[in-house]
RNA sequence: AUACUCAGCACGGCGAAAA
């Protein structure tokens, strides 16, 4: 079984889940020495890539082999993460009251738990299972405050983020690289890039070492700053310390000088990219888009998005907004509705922001109506219009003097919870 | 190294800032 376990565990790591499932399914029919660790590794597999039917499926065909060995906390935990990550938030907390019922939460539920309500902009009631979490006499650890951490700073609320910065110190949690990478990150968000830099040189000298991570924060947030000479002696210091540049910290260096039309500097950082080994992901095709589109150049754009489909790289719903954008804003917006089409015919599912950025063309176009169709089209795929998407049809519907329909869809915004800002 | 949780990159309106 260990052995087993072992091998699958390589399998789904290297996103092989199928295979490994595959492989399971054969090793049951010759005998019974699969475990909970065995389902619990494949069923990682399917939440990372977004398969929860399928690791849902997987956690039923455990329970009904065996009722003396029910799914333990594990097993639970790796389903509500990947709701979270799904942005299911009612059924990761299904799940959890299904799971009170039969297994004690460990403290990696209640940071599961933590790190969604704060990715998912709930914050407060991050905090209080924070709370609720020492009251109860359950120590949270490191993770649990980095999480905490990263939900206040991703809502700007860098002076909470310190308070409990200093409460996990006196809880003698002693703060590690992630601690600071996401403080010195939130902060360069804020474009207060000052004291990142600052936050940089104080973890050196309290004996935690940045890493390739820490370093491109602060890279990608000097380079949103303008401030492109400092990014590039962070980038010096960075190779001193002997971090190398990964993927992440060359897109972001990409797409600093292709915003600063530093087209020749981003082919080299491109070249180095190849040569240090890295293969373009979609982010560095979709930047690269980018920096195409807005040099005006879209026939080069538009081969860049079929030579990324003939590398096994398809574009995803960033790629095709940030397509559909670019038209729209160079006045060919039934072009881009053509792109919009595309996307969903290559079974790419259009996300919010690709449904705001199509509708906003065809507003500032005057196709109104066509507008209120992708909007239909939106709710009907079970997609939630956001602030965003209101204010362009509210602001279109204005400009083209309906404002009584403004109005009027103003009231429906409210009236579905959103709030206006 | 038998399974579960934390940080960095690309995309939307208005506004603000910068120019």
């Amino acid at each position: 079984t260990y052995t087993w376990n072992v091998l699958l565990s390589v399998f789904v790591r290297a996103g092989r889940h199928g295979e490994a499932r595959q492989m399971m399914n054969e090793q049951m029919l010759q005998d019974c020495s699969l475990d909970v660790v065995t389902f619990t590794t494949i069923m990682t597999g399917y939440t990372r890539a977004g398969e929860l039917r399928t690791a849902v499926e997987l956690m039923e065909e455990y329970r009904a082999r065996d009722a003396a060995k029910p799914p333990n906390a594990q097993m639970y935990n790796v389903l509500l993460n990947g709701f979270f990550n799904a942005g299911l938030f009612g059924q990761a907390l299904v799940y959890f009251e299904k799971m009170v019922k039969v297994c004690r939460p460990t403290l990696v539920t209640y940071n599961t738990l933590i790190t969604g309500l704060s990715k998912s902009g709930m914050v407060r009631d991050a905090l209080g299972l924070l709370e609720y979490m020492i009251e109860s006499g359950l120590s949270p650890d490191v993770i649990t405050f980095n999480s905490v951490l990263d939900g206040l700073c991703k809502d700007h609320r860098v002076l909470d983020a310190h308070h409990v910065f200093k409460r996990a110190l006196e809880r003698g949690c002693q703060p590690n690289v992630v601690t600071y990478s996401t403080l010195i990150d939130g902060l360069s968000k804020m474009a207060k890039m000052d004291e990142a830099l600052q936050l940089l040189s104080m973890m050196s000298e309290h004996g935690c070492h940045p890493n390739t991570v820490t370093y491109s924060s602060v890279v990608d947030g000097l380079l949103k700053a303008g401030r492109t000479d400092d990014a590039i002696s962070v980038l010096g210091r960075m190779k001193d310390a002997g971090c190398l540049p990964d993927a992440v910290t060359y897109n972001t260096l990409i797409d600093g000088f292709l915003k600063r039309q530093g087209l020749r500097e981003a082919v080299g950082l491109l070249r180095e990219m190849l040569e240090a080994g890295f293969r373009p992901s979609v982010v560095t095709y979709t930047t690269l888009c980018h920096g195409l589109c807005r040099a005006g150049r879209f026939q080069e754009a538009f081969e860049i998005l079929d030579h990324m489909a003939a590398r096994g790289c398809s574009p995803n719903a960033v790629t095709y907004s940030y397509v559909v954008d670019a038209l729209c804003k160079a006045g060919r917006v039934t072009e881009a509705v053509g792109y919009f089409e595309k996307m969903v015919e290559s079974k790419v599912t259009p996300h919010v922001i690709a449904y705001s950025t199509i509708i906003d063309g065809l507003c500032k176009a005057g196709r109104i109506d066509e507008a209120y169709d992708f909007l239909e089209r939106m709710i009907q795929a079970g997609r939630i219009p956001d602030v965003v998407t209101y204010s362009i049809l509210v602001n279109g519907l204005c400009d083209a003097g309906r404002i009584d329909t403004g109005l009027e869809l103003f009231r429906a915004m409210e009236e579905t919870g959103c709030v206006p800002d």
